[in-house]
RNA sequence: GGUCGGGUGGCCGAGCGGCUAGGCAGAGCUCUGCAAAAGCUUGUACACCGGUUCGAAUCCGGUCUCGACCUCCA
């Protein structure tokens, strides 16, 4: 298998990846919060690590890609709980938001082709288990109880073991420090830096458990912890999930590890980062956003038109997932453009030909760029230098397609790997679909070849007006016409 | 205030010591009844000031500036 280099935030380095198990790879994505509606901020994190995902399959590896579904205790600023949250405002049972929203995220997910993650745990189905582990966090002495809630206590932790803020950069002692002013407006805790992982419930809560401190929830930076180990095993190889979740959740879920079994539970850690809209983070809370639906639609301040999710897929690839994505309408309309002319590239790429047996004149470029394909991506993922690569072809492509190159200046075998190696990146690797495919238009269909039969008729006679009217009359309609050498073609736009 | 990451051509976005990606837009050309579409070719760049080096967008120091996180967020 090749070598494969990824940036750890846990060392800030990258490093050569070395699975656990030799061939398998166990990797754990913080999923979502269902308590409402999808945006686009979500789907940039899950696409980056779908795309993650689909590499190391590609790659051969066997990978048991686990991602949660959050449906319970994570909670507000007021402490209300999100999903409660979510019921009172559509007048629905926590269960039922839990249900619409998964329903609706799963929904999106295909949307934009992202595979099924192998195990999609979902935190209300692994109370016990969450149980287990504030037990064993107790056990080990970093946990108490107060007023029927259990604690970690992180300053314990951190003292004992040196191992809390590695992940984020916090350091201890301005946790201290932050105490002395913070510290009244925490109730039960005996530290700001402590955090709930056994919250007792007010009377009016309606998500509650019995445990053996109080009927009442888990954590929410709990769950993760609980569920990775239960299906990846208490040491794996790769915990993802957004920025924004370095701190405090990731920060946390590895001390509740290390603190219920001594075990750091990944040793790569991948985080994505933000999408931006006007520079600034994408953000619900604060209204500076788009969401899938204004995207599809263009229905948005922010958009002059809809943009498909293949498209919106596109333009994720071109950047790279550690970095900063400022969603653009000219960034969108961009990436329309370059997906359709790298879609149209494969497409007459796999209609090619040759009978060119020995080694010709363009192999070792088409095989050199082929293979830097791969060198890209096992450079940390690094999607934008590899679709550029498939860029670089495309000239070649296109060339070799209308007769400016001859077809015997490349061998079959190029030629085959050259086909292969675009199948196997636009479709498996980068997922991308083609939407020309997919916008059947029925009946419209019959009707356009008629109309277009007939211009051609007029344009056989040179009955130019004839010819130039339907054209213009089919614009105002939205319907633009194209003459090519092969016949009219038309699209809608 | 603390921690971290950025500032690259008209826009987006890679690269991170020499070979100066890529997409879009622009320009030129080809095709075409005209147009559109498509294709081919192509220019402009590394926030600022110092330093290290034979050589820096890339390393170091400083300045300005933007953003993320610091218990709501993917």
């Amino acid at each position: 298998m090749r070598d494969l280099y990824i940036y750890n935030s846990l060392t800030r380095q990258k490093e050569l990846f070395k699975p656990i198990n030799e061939g398998f790879v166990g990797m754990y994505v913080c999923g979502p919060t269902v308590y409402s509606d999808v945006h686009l901020g979500n789907v940039l994190t899950f696409t980056n690590f779908d795309i993650i995902y689909r590499f190391l399959l590609h790659l051969g590896y066997k990978v048991r890609y686990v991602r949660n579904i959050t449906d319970v205790g994570h909670l507000l600023d007021d402490g209300e709980d999100r999903m409660l949250r979510g019921a009172k405002a559509d007048n629905l049972e926590p269960m039922e938001v839990a249900q619409k929203y998964s329903n609706g995220f799963h929904h999106m997910m295909r949307v934009f082709n992202n595979l099924e993650p192998s195990i999609e745990p979902r935190a209300t189905g692994h109370i016990l288990e969450q149980i287990e582990m504030v037990q064993a966090i107790m056990d080990n002495g970093y946990g108490y109880v107060a007023n029927g809630s259990v604690y970690f206590d992180t300053i314990k932790f951190a003292k004992a073991t040196g191992e809390y803020g590695k992940l984020s950069g916090r350091v201890i002692e301005e946790l201290l420090v932050e105490s002395r002013d913070n510290l009244k407006n925490q109730d039960d805790k005996r530290h700001p830096a402590d955090f709930a992982i056994w919250m007792k419930a007010s009377p009016e809560h309606i998500m509650k458990w019995n445990s053996p401190w109080s009927v009442g929830f888990p954590g929410w930076h709990l769950e993760c912890s609980a569920m990775s180990t239960k299906y990846l095993g208490n040491h794996f190889d790769i915990h993802g999930g957004g920025n924004d979740l370095k701190f405090p959740h990731h920060e946390n879920e590895i001390a509740q590890n290390l603190g219920a079994c001594r075990c750091t539970p990944a040793n790569y850690w991948l985080h994505t980062n933000m999408l931006l809209l006007n520079g600034k983070k994408m953000s619900k809370s604060d209204g500076n956003n788009v969401s899938p639906a204004e995207l599809f639609t263009g229905d948005s301040p922010f958009l002059s038109k809809g943009y498909s999710a293949m498209t919106m897929r596109f333009f994720i690839l071109q950047s790279h997932y550690g970095s900063t994505l400022d969603l653009t309408d000219e960034g969108l309309q961009a990436a329309e453009k370059g997906l359709k002319r790298l879609m149209e590239a494969n497409k007459a790429l796999q209609s090619l030909e040759t009978k060119q047996l020995d080694s010709a004149e363009l192999d070792a470029e088409i095989n050199g760029l082929c293979e830097q394909i791969y060198v890209d991506m096992c450079d940390d993922f690094n999607s934008p230098k590899a679709l550029s690569r498939l860029f670089e072809l495309v000239p070649k492509i296109n060339s070799l397609s209308n007769g400016v190159i001859p077809m015997n200046q490349i061998s079959s075998a190029s030629l085959e790997k050259l086909k292969k190696v675009f199948r196997q990146f636009i479709f498996d690797v980068f997922g991308l679909l083609d939407d020309e495919n997919s916008n059947a238009s029925g009946p419209l269909d019959g009707l356009m070849e008629l109309i277009l039969d007939l211009r051609q008729q007029a344009r056989t006679n040179k009955d130019w007006p004839t010819a130039d009217k339907i054209r213009d009359k089919l614009v105002e309609s939205h319907i633009v016409v194209k003459d090519g050498k092969d016949g009219t073609s038309w699209s809608i736009g």
